[in-house]
Formats: structure tokens, sequence, C-alpha cells
RNA sequence: GCCCAGGUAGCUCAGUUGGUAGAGCAGCGGAUUGAAAAUCCGCGUGUCGGUGGUUCAAUUCCGCCACUGGGCA
């Protein structure tokens, strides 16, 4: 590093259903800029509706990036959308033009800023033997077991298949613990952004925001949609099928649940992801200035920029 | 107007032979390194309708008041 310079990038991050794509459309108008997606389940094609995308006319006005690019049968991360995301907001400062990375994946964001620690790609096949052992060995046994060989593992909570598995395929795949990844240092994919903004609406705002966010995307033809992912008949573990009002209404359509029951569901756990993603922001971003509207957070970023 | 039945957490309810109460759902807080819209961890949040009485002590027993539902008029 013989320089330091900031990113011609703006982010914006909240919780679903914040106003964040309307708040990136207000501000690429007014900058000339270019929107990049950082919402992980936007990237898939198949989720249009179910995934609150931009509209084509909005896509239409102001240059769209990550969106609907990948096919649902596959299977996006962090790593794969960071060097996107990076790539991309490269290009569009190559035009001279301001990126602006809107989405609600604070992982995403942190993997593009702090960048992840550089762990080989593992194949398929050792993602699969580990969640093999992990059926067959049980929860316990296979902690016990990893946390043998890799004693890092051992702050990984006993219920967390992920990370357990995860942990115990980069040690497999690699010979080398994933803790001691870990404590290898990160590269940031790009130099620091000028401006950084998290929406946080009032709680009582958000939620009621959350349920009429399910009621627009059945308004809009979301159970067609559905209809459609599911007669692909992929499998219920890929992040496509993962899909907040997705999964209800395959589960509707598969006759689990009423539509009744299925909405109800979904606004539900809306509600429970935003609060997550909360949580998140307020731990993960804390130094992120925060902003109760989309409006106020254009306002935020513009300030910050001239600076 | 009379009779009966109800009021306890945001909701549906349980419970206390008198020692200020607990389940489910909802909710809240936290973790977060290539599945993150994922995967986990933690937490009862309460004028027990109001008001008098009895009692060392009342959400519990008694009286009265207002309320809700049903029945008879």
């Amino acid at each position: 590093m013989t320089e330091s310079f900031n990113a011609n990038a703006a982010f914006i991050a909240g919780p679903t259903a914040s106003g964040k794509s309307a708040a990136a459309l207000m501000l690429a108008e007014k900058l000339g800029g270019e929107i990049v997606n950082a919402d992980a389940l936007q990237v898939y094609a198949d989720l249009d509706i179910l995934s609150a995308r931009p509209t084509q006319g909005e896509m239409g006005a102001v240059p769209h990036h990550l969106f609907g690019f990948l096919d649902g049968a596959e299977r996006c991360s962090a790593g794969r959308w960071a060097r996107e995301a990076a790539r991309v907001i490269g290009e569009i400062g190559a035009r001279g033009r301001m990126a602006i990375v809107v989405g609600g994946t604070g992982l995403y964001f942190k993997a593009l800023e702090d960048g992840l620690s550089p762990i080989p790609a593992v194949p398929d096949e050792a993602r699969e033997a580990a969640r093999a052992a992990f059926e067959k060995l049980g929860a316990e046994a296979f902690r016990n077991e990893l946390v043998a060989r890799d004693p890092g593992a051992a702050r990984i909570a006993p219920g967390d298949r992920q990370r357990l598995t995860r942990s115990w395929e980069v040690l497999a795949a690699t010979g080398r613990p994933f803790s001691a990844f870990q404590a290898e240092a990160r590269a940031p994919l790009i130099a620091p952004a000028r401006a950084r903004i998290v929406i946080e609406p009032e709680r009582e705002a958000l939620y009621a925001a959350c349920d009429a966010r399910f009621d627009r995307m059945l308004a809009r033809g979301g159970l067609e949609e559905a209809r459609r992912l599911r007669a692909r008949n992929l499998p219920d573990d890929l992040p496509v099928m993962k899909a907040l009002g997705a999964a209800e209404l395959i589960a509707h359509l598969g006759g689990a649940l009423t539509l009744d029951e299925a909405a109800d569901l979904a606004r539900r756990n809306t509600k429970r992801f935003a609060k997550r993603q909360l949580t998140w922001f307020r731990n993960q971003a804390a130094g992120w200035p925060k902003a109760a509207t989309p409006e106020a957070a254009v306002a935020a970023v513009i300030d910050a920029l001239q600076s």
C-alpha cells in the first residue's frame, strides 16, 4: 500500500423495508451514480417480486449492477459477492461515477470493507462430506471431534450447525484449522468508502412496513413467482429457496399451509429478520451514522461527501 | 331490571388450600469470516379490573362499583 485514497463509493444499509432502494435511487439521480446491489437474495434471477428487486423502470433510469445476475440453482457467497462488487465498483469509478452500494446483508459489506480471511475455495465434495458427518455423528460428537483438531472451534455454539460444518469442511479441505485462517490478517477489497449510512426507521413504523411488504408482493404476483420457483424442484437448502415470502408461499403451494397461514408466517419472519439486521448494524457496523428515513439518509450522505 | 359466567404478560390461558405469579405464541437483547433473507445463544416484559373490608399478609376470602359475554325478562 503506497497511498491511501477513498473509493468513489457510498454505502447505504438498513433492514428490509426501510426504504434503502428508494434512497439509493434518489442519490444516484442526484449524483449521477450507479447502483450496486449488496443484498444476498436480490442476486438471484428467480427472485424478482419476492426479493423486492427494483422495477424495470427504476433499473432503466439508473444503471443497476449485481441484481438478478445468478441463476437460482447457483449459490452465492460473501466472498463471491465481494469480489464481484469490488470489480463493479472499480469499473464505475473508472467511468468517473459514484458507486452507490445498497443492501441489507451486513456480512457482504463487511467482506467488502474488511476482506475475508484467505481461505482457499472448498470443493463441494468436502462441504457435503462435512454435512454427512454431522448427520452421522450428531451435533455433540461432531463438535467434540472438531474441537479436538481445531481448539478454536470451541467458541462455536453447540447448536450452530452451519458454523460447525463450515469449520469442519475448511479443516478437511485444507488441513488447517478454520480458526487459524481466521487469525490471519484480512485485506479490504476496496479503499474506504466516502460515505456510509444505515437507515433505521422507528421500530413500529418499520414493522408496519414489513407487513405491507408481503401484501405488496402478493399483489404484484408473488404467488406466481413462487409457483415458478417451486416448479424448478431445486434442493431446498439453496439460498434462493430461503427467501422470505418465497419459502412460506412454496409451503402453501405444497399444501402445508393455507394462504392466510403462509401470509402470517411470512410477515412474522420478515419482522424477525429485520430485527436481526438491526442487531447486526447496531453492533457490527457501530460506526456507521444512522438516519430515520430515506430522505434523511440521502441528505446525510450528500453532507458527508461534501465535507 | 334479574340470573349466570368472565376479567391475570401484547394475545390465548394456567395458577396461588392467603406469603405479590407461569406456559405457549408474540416480543426484546446478543453472536455473526465464502449458505448471512442463513445458523445459533440468552431474556417473562405484570397496578393479577377498581375500591373498601377481614388478616401479620389479599391477585387469592367477603362486600360494593364499573366493564365484557350469555340467559331470562
